[in-house]
DNA sequence: ATCGGCTCGCGCAA
DNA sequence: TGCGCGAAGCCGAT
């Protein structure tokens, strides 16, 4: 059962047309496992009684994409083939500009299924074919717990605004999507592909890409090995989350953000297991479904209203404002961004988090807030470490150039936060400092931790 | 260790 | 129109 806030028809228009298939264009939920709209385009199958085609394309140009992030995602694709493989479902990897190629295979189909992603060429491409295609399309919200339009029209001002609006409704919305079997064999469909998925290494060999950051050791894409983080996770993390999730130097998240952001686990399956872990108090379940959930909601919510998520111009009035009014305090610490990408400032704790951004694609939340103030405070005007700040963001993590990425740099400017006392170059936005670190937690070990890791 | 003030604007009560 | 209150923090007073 799939819920009708879920299903969003894109355009008006009915097919009478031969056609040969029903198409599912996989672009935001890179997963076999519960993923509403290829159950969508199954059951749309099975009542017309047609064959399903679903087809990926992968784009050598997408934007700010390296090395890293296609490798990872390949990873995922690779156990997307299989899987689908084992339930007989045909499967085309493709390569080229996405609307185009989907646009071209939709000449043959009766109706064409996307899922749903929220940034500003994921839409683009999603208009584009819903004017431009000869059948029906329609939209399935799986990559959410709860669908946007469900929770607000507007852009929400805080976590407090958004959080009733989210909880009032969050439950009615974790359900797993039942599988069914495709019933239509599709033999005949011979539609080629430009490239094996089963083979990631050769394909990523053969990519015309960014190649000035390498693919990780820490992380391997993939819902199984989601999945295997997520065990872990409510396993033993999860006791205690609601007091030290915030430790840098004891780190308990669940590392899953990057398989979030390519789809390769749903948020319902992992906020559901979590839910139902019942040998962990519920004020933890609930401090991850607050990340989760609500933060994450909050973060859709700002990049589906704000039309330019990515610039300063997005942080609020009063922040603009009152960093406009700092613009001219002295800065007597400044680094040019290849100093801050070599990690080579005059403070460890800030060195140790962007060595680990850069070594692993990630970085403990906490350390993330402390990484982007830091450049605040450093750099020669807000705008330009807002750039700064968004640019190293989405080069280096694997989680990066996601809805969370813009809500978070957002954040580092007054974004969903409240005015602080006055201070210089800050003015009445949030500041933070290496005081805090060393008070609250061991950061040395982290720092000691971080130079361990393998590069 | 713990607590209140900081500062602004939303959202609800009136 | 008035006013309570936020909540991924800092800082200084107790």
């Amino acid at each position: 059962m799939i819920e009708p806030e879920r299903i969003q028809p894109l355009n008006d228009r009915t097919r009478t047309a031969r056609v040969r298939y029903v198409l599912y264009w996989m672009q935001q939920s890179q997963r076999e496992a519960h993923n509403p709209a290829l159950e969508f385009a199954v059951a749309e199958a099975n009542r017309r009684g047609q064959p399903l085609l679903v087809v990926f394309v992968l784009m050598d140009r997408y934007p700010e994409a390296n090395e890293r992030h296609f490798a990872f995602m390949l990873q995922g694709l690779e156990e997307v083939a299989a899987s689908l493989g084992k339930r007989g479902i045909p499967f085309v990897a493709r390569r080229g500009e996405p609307a185009e190629v989907v646009l071209e295979l939709s000449g043959s189909a009766s109706v064409l299924v996307c899922d749903r992603g929220y940034l500003r060429h994921q839409r683009e491409w999603r208009e584009t074919l819903a004017r431009e295609a000869p059948c029906a399309v329609v939209q399935i919200e799986g990559d959410v717990v709860v669908p946007v339009a469900a929770v607000s029209t507007r852009a929400e001002f805080a976590a407090r605004t958004i959080r009733p609006k989210v909880l009032a409704i969050r439950d009615d919305f974790l359900r797993v999507p039942r599988r069914q079997r495709l019933e239509c064999p599709a033999t005949e469909l011979d539609v080629a592909s430009d490239f094996d998925p089963l083979e990631p290494a050769t394909t990523l060999a053969a990519l015309d890409i960014d190649r000035s950051v390498r693919q990780v050791s820490r992380f391997r894409g993939g819902t199984s090995e989601a999945r295997k983080l997520l065990r872990q996770f409510s396993n033993r993390e999860l006791v205690g989350y609601s007091e030290d999730r915030n430790d840098p130097a004891d780190p308990r998240c669940s590392s899953l953000s990057p398989y979030l952001h390519f789809g390769q686990i749903s948020p319902v399956e992992v906020a559901l297991k979590v839910a139902r872990t019942e040998n962990c108090a519920l004020a933890d379940r609930e401090a991850f479904l607050e990340q989760l959930v609500v933060r994450r909601e909050l973060s859709i919510n700002f990049v589906t209203h704000v039309p330019r998520y990515d610039r300063f111009s997005a942080v609020p009035d009063w922040a603009r404002r009152t960093l406009r009014e700092h613009r001219g305090d002295e800065r007597p610490v400044q680094y040019t961004r290849p100093k801050l990408e070599a990690a080579e400032t005059h403070d460890p704790y800030w060195n140790a988090a962007m060595k680990e951004m850069v070594k692993t694609g990630y970085m403990h939340n906490y350390m993330r807030m402390y990484w982007g103030k830091k450049i605040i405070e450093w750099s020669a005007s807000p705008e330009r470490a807002y750039r700064t700040i968004l640019g190293l963001n989405n080069k280096y993590f694997i989680d990066g150039r996601d809805p969370n990425s813009y809500t978070s740099v957002a954040w580092l400017f007054g974004l969903h936060d409240r005015p602080w006392t006055e201070r210089a170059i800050f003015g009445k936005v949030r500041y933070m400092n290496a005081a805090g670190l060393e008070r609250k937690f061991d950061i040395d070990r982290y720092v000691r931790w971080v130079e361990g890791l393998e590069s």
